[in-house]
DNA sequence: GTCACAATCGGGTTGATCCCTGAGCAGGCC
DNA sequence: GGCCTGCTCAGGGATCAACCCGATTGTGAC
């Protein structure tokens, strides 16, 4: 597990260019063991395989980056998942974290920090870009470090179903109607999603739905 | 300009991974003449330097990829710009083109087709992704030929800024302190972005926003 | 110079949204 | 029977959003 040498590196983006990029980069100090560019290829080649460290892009087709996070760290554990995205949003860090993620980086990371994030992925730390630690960090100290329930599983279902309905942008009146009660009972779940999600108004609720893909 | 040898390109990517990528790619056909990483330097070194062709990721921060694109074409009209992108909505392809680009492929492209197309596009022909081609006949084909008017289009600069904030979910009082201008500014633009889009409030911008990946 | 238009602001109105404090009722649990 | 939770609803206040009216500045076209 603790290779002082080279870690073994499968590498998993729907894009070849990138793969092509992230190869040049890195393929001098890892051992490069395969590489995939979707979902279901992805899964059952690291499983196959068995790599140290999975490179995995999450920004994929249907949400497909964290459907091979979650089987990769069911299926195989010790094989530790390295995310790379174009996003630096806190929530998108988090989720994924949540997910089982050993690691987060954004594309604009250089190769030689890309290495070493590798390589310290591999030997068990948990890499963020700097400006991400903080964001971890404080979702960790929030959650008590145990129990970690996805912020989507402590809304009650009705309160999801209001949700959803917002997100798709129609107004309370509409939602009332919709599910058949009163505009201040939406008034009321409305306000309980916002509590519960820590955010101040529906239009970031809109944002928040969309990127989770529950539109 | 017509060189039948290697076609000189400028290469202009936030990420240096994705340059590392396409440099590794492409390198052995192509004279690469410099590249950029932010929206300033790359207008200046590109007019600098004249390249043949500038391969250009649209997806940069504050939509700084349309702008070199405007830059590109306005001062220097003998390069030819052809854009790299993620996204292969018909709306974004169609505001390219009409900006100026002459070709527009995405990322999951092969090393060999992505030299084919710097190639072409040096030459003169126009390159694009096959299934977008339909796209961009059809939109050239239903506006007989003229004036053309996408919808995004007809936004004034300052509207689409405004727009882009907006969507992601700011109040018009955080939109204003953001841009440096009073809320009664932020409501006109919105109230403009509203009228020519002929929607009726600001979800309906939010979902419009997000299916034509603005955000 | 005139005209159009983009961008900048203001006052004022109406409805929607957000938040707070309540409240009643049904179902599950001890 | 108590107790908790989820769902339902109401009143009222503070804020925001959307639209109406108006205005000035600057730029570029004709």
């Amino acid at each position: 597990m603790t290779e002082a040498t080279a870690p073994s590196v499968f590498l998993v983006d729907d894009h070849a260019l990138i793969r092509s990029g992230i190869r040049a980069e890195i393929a001098s100090a890892v051992h490069l063991v395969g590489e995939a560019d979707e979902v279901d290829a992805a899964i059952e080649l690291i499983c196959e395989r068995r790599p140290d460290v999975v490179l995995l892009d999450v920004h994929m087709p249907n949400g497909g980056g964290l459907a091979v996070l979650e089987a990769v760290t069911r299926a195989c554990p010790a094989t530790r998942v390295l995310v790379l995205s174009v996003s630096d949003a806190a929530e998108d860090v988090i989720a994924l974290i949540r997910a089982g993620a050993r690691g987060y980086v954004t594309k604009n990371i250089s190769g030689p920090d890309l290495i070493e994030a590798v390589q310290r992925v591999a030997e068990g730390d948990a890499v963020f870009s700097p400006r991400l630690a903080g964001f971890v960090l404080d979702a960790y100290a929030s959650s008590g470090g145990g129990e970690v329930d996805d912020e989507l599983h402590q809304l009650t279902p009705r309160e999801r179903q209001v949700l959803r309905h917002i997100a798709r942008g129609y107004a309370y009146k509409e939602v009332a109607r919709e599910l058949g009660i009163s505009i201040k009972t939406v008034e009321s779940h409305v306000s309980a999603v916002l509590r519960k999600l820590q955010l101040s108004n529906r239009h970031q609720l809109t944002n928040w739905a969309n990127e989770r893909r529950l539109v």
